[in-house]
DNA sequence: TTATTTGTATTACAGATGTAATCCATGGGT
DNA sequence: ACCCATGGATTACATCTGTAATACAAATAA
């Protein structure tokens, strides 16, 4: 499996975005959130590319990245790996401290709603 | 913020079941899961000693540990930073995430269920 | 054609982490 | 009284991470 770091993971995010993009191009989109040297984005789009998080191809002198892993399939396995090694893999008390927290929308508890009506659907065919 | 990484993670969780422990006691608890060297659990410990994640009080010679956070204060805080991290803050993709991989049990669904209907009692008398 | 710029590749370096081994002091056994 | 076992303290060491600086090659400007 591969880890990404936390720094990767902001410039895979840029990726995730808008793909492909030359490495000048991931400096600019992460300038207003990082306030990082350009050579330390360099770094990090060759570290991704070492662990095949990332790939390129030429564009004249230039590289363009773009991702190896689509986001979601990051999101799921992140959230598994969280989720078992933080709560023994049982997502309720997660929510549970969201909501304790006041960390629910209207939104969110829309949409949750809504997963678990599909979610009863599903069991009721089966 | 205490950052505890994996391995020290594994010894908090220990800790938060039982407590205090002296250290032979929290190699023996890790010892069905983990097969860590008796040094490397006295390695963490020291660290986590040192984070201040854990206190000790002497027993004889030996120490007894015991946690100096709590488990739900760790568990909210790290679910907040991964849910911002991979998320964007939003917890709904995540749970998502768990339903569209099967990975909701009956129990979860009616936890959340409770959950929500808790919520909306909240909103209500606002 | 030569100097300069600009992309990528390589190297740097300190702190965190995983995983122990070694050191040192003290309590117990002989 | 002395030696050994055992517990904590210190040291080790490779890899990963954050954060760049330096080196090198090719395109560009003069």
């Amino acid at each position: 499996m591969i880890e990404i770091s936390n720094a990767e993971l902001s410039v895979m995010q840029v990726l995730w975005q808008r793909q492909p993009l030359s490495a000048n191009d991931v400096v600019t989109a992460l300038g207003n959130d990082k306030d990082w040297h350009e050579k330390t984005v360099k770094t990090l789009l060759n570290r991704l590319v070492s662990k095949r998080a990332l790939g390129f191809e030429k564009e004249g002198r230039a590289y363009l990245y773009y991702p190896l892993i689509a986001e979601q399939d990051y999101q799921l396995e992140q959230s598994q790996s969280f989720v078992e090694r933080i709560f023994s893999g049982r997502i309720a008390p997660l929510v549970a401290g969201f909501a304790s927290q006041n960390k629910l929308s209207a939104d969110d508890v829309a949409q949750l709603k809504q997963l678990i009506a599909e979610w009863e659907q599903e069991q009721k065919h089966d």
